[in-house]
DNA sequence: CAATTGCGTTAGAGCGCTCTAAATCTTACG
DNA sequence: CGTAAGATTTAGAGCGCTCTAACGCAATTG
């Protein structure tokens, strides 16, 4: 038997169905008395409000959709809760679709969070081209998060992935090393302003850059670290794309019987869980993905709200999360 | 201006909005002319069905809610995987909200899930105890996926950890180990049968069982650790309850001049990221997690396709992944 | 005491879609 | 050429809710 409706709590209830939406949405012009009976009869029935027909009915949701990148990474996770925080405090529901590392996949996510009807979609380290995203900003405010570039159209939270990659660079300088190899994160969105950050901050300080060809995980660390080995000189100190990188170079530079950090110093990008394992220690630098997630829900309220029609670019600055992977350089 | 609606596709197609719903569920009884003029209409309007509308027409949804404990758990990562691979199979949308870690924050995702109308939920670690998931399950099917226990109304689908720990003690002993130390969850959901299981497999083996308070990070096996090698001998083998333990325990046994694993070998449990970092290489017990998901929505749909009513408990079985964090102990 | 005010309540239309039953149009056949 | 059988198409009700306008009634006022 199907689920007890709005009526199906007036009748027992002796009043509305306009009455019953009134308790339901706690209106102050409703008599004490009729409050009383009508939440007694909807507990009594285990009446819930349908938000379809509500939806269909207010003409709007309240409801944002967000997707993620992958779910599988913590990284994201922390932008997550700090979208959901600010969407607690304004009322909003917001739904998770997972990207699953696959822009088609995203495209379908849209898809659904656009027949849902969500008033805003926030994109987490999307997959989607530009293109995609225009498409949806038309039809909804968009805010992309830690995309790590501009998106025409949506709103933009991003941190500056130069200045991260600045301070790597500056934090190994001032414990004295000079040979510091990059290891790039290939075809990664992110990888192109990291490695651009290193190369201008390594100049500006006179120094020669290096860069390897990386990827996103540990194996890529692994194939460039065999290579440095083998056909270049190892340097004193490696700046990784991001922290699994960095976990791989760990794990292959202990394996080629180096110490970290003594022999050579390695450091991160993201400050995810893994630097901070005890045992990985990792340097790294970090991301203010909370507040990240924040200003994406302030952002795209503006645009809801407050119709603003302007996009917002917010560039928030990056910081360093000094452990025990670097150290001075042994011959220094 | 509003987002077009059936209607204003069918003017423009010059056809009824019946037509159009015809279209747009891809009937086959539609002549080809009409089919093509109402997706052209559709297009150049950007028209979109609307969800709400539909579900409140047909009164379902094919929607799904899942609920998961921490997004931030990559354990949990794994098994939403499974449950959407299985649910796009069957043309199910899922919809995820995120539990944070909290029962009362749950317990409105439940709300809210319900509020949507879902055709079944799929909790996924819950903190909801007993009652919660009773008064769930009354409302909409439920299955609860990796609780660790039994979940009255609800189906289970759950993995043998007593099991998981006796191939843990197992594969110690097997190395030669006898004097092994476990680790426990303290009041984590699963500590209790992987304790079980530990004890157990000891026993039946002629060994004496060993339990140390833990918890669920890197600190709670600090500070085990520390109390062994203040109070206590310190064992050849340490079983943690799960990898986080276990990666807590490799960095204070180093910390403490002990080498991992010629000195004390390490085992984990659930087989997650951290473990499969090359850097940690834990060895540690593995649950089939995609599995679970896939069989969380098959579980779920037989009681929404073919209305299924008793309970249903499906137990897989554990396996050992076996890495470098294992070794037969010093002096055997 | 009739008229006014205001509070509490309700009727009823409408949100965008599906679905049944009925209408219309083709086609085929005697 | 008339008619039955199909093939397409459409009208219209209804899903559960909100919202506007109006109603009933008691308290207030001149």
């Amino acid at each position: 038997m199907s689920r007890p409706t709005m009526e199906t709590v007036a009748e027992r209830a002796g009043v509305s169905r306009a009455l019953v939406s009134l308790v339901m949405n706690n209106s102050s012009k409703v008599s004490e008395a009729k409050r009383q009976a009508v939440l007694r009869a909807a507990e009594q029935l285990g009446y819930r409000p349908n938000l379809h027909a509500r939806n269909l009915a207010q003409a709007r949701t309240k409801t944002l959709g967000m997707i993620i990148n992958d779910i599988h990474n913590p990284f994201f996770a922390e932008v997550v809760y700090g979208v959901e925080a600010a969407a607690d405090d304004y009322g909003f529901d917001v739904l998770i679709l997972n990207g699953g590392r696959d822009a088609e996949r995203e495209r379908r996510a849209v898809e659904t969070h656009l027949q849902f009807q969500v008033e805003a979609l926030i994109l987490v380290g999307p997959k989607l081209d530009d293109d995609d995203i225009i498409r949806a900003s038309v039809v909804v405010p968009t805010v992309v998060v830690a995309s790590g570039r501009d998106n025409p159209g949506a709103d933009t939270i991003t941190t500056d992935e130069e200045r991260g990659a600045a301070l790597a660079v500056q934090h190994l300088v001032e414990l004295g090393h000079t040979d510091i190899v990059h290891i790039d994160g290939a075809a990664n969105i992110s990888s192109r302003a990291r490695s651009r950050g290193y190369e201008k901050a390594m100049r500006s300080l006179g120094l020669e850059p290096r860069i390897l060809r990386g990827g996103d995980d540990e194996a890529d660390a692994e194939a460039a670290i065999v290579n440095l080995a083998e056909t270049d000189s190892m340097p004193t100190a490696i700046f990784a794309f991001n922290d699994l990188v960095a976990a791989g170079a760990l794990s292959t530079l202990e394996a080629a019987g180096l110490r970290v950090p003594d022999d050579v110093s390695v450091v991160g990008y993201d400050n995810t869980f893994i630097a901070e394992l005890n045992h990985m220690s990792l340097t790294t630098v970090n991301q203010p993905r909370h507040q990240m997630g924040q200003l994406a829900i302030r952002t795209v309220l503006e645009r809801i709200e407050d119709d603003r029609t302007e996009p917002t670019r917010i560039d928030l600055a990056p910081t360093l999360s000094v452990r025990r992977s670097t150290a001075p350089p042994r011959k220094a």
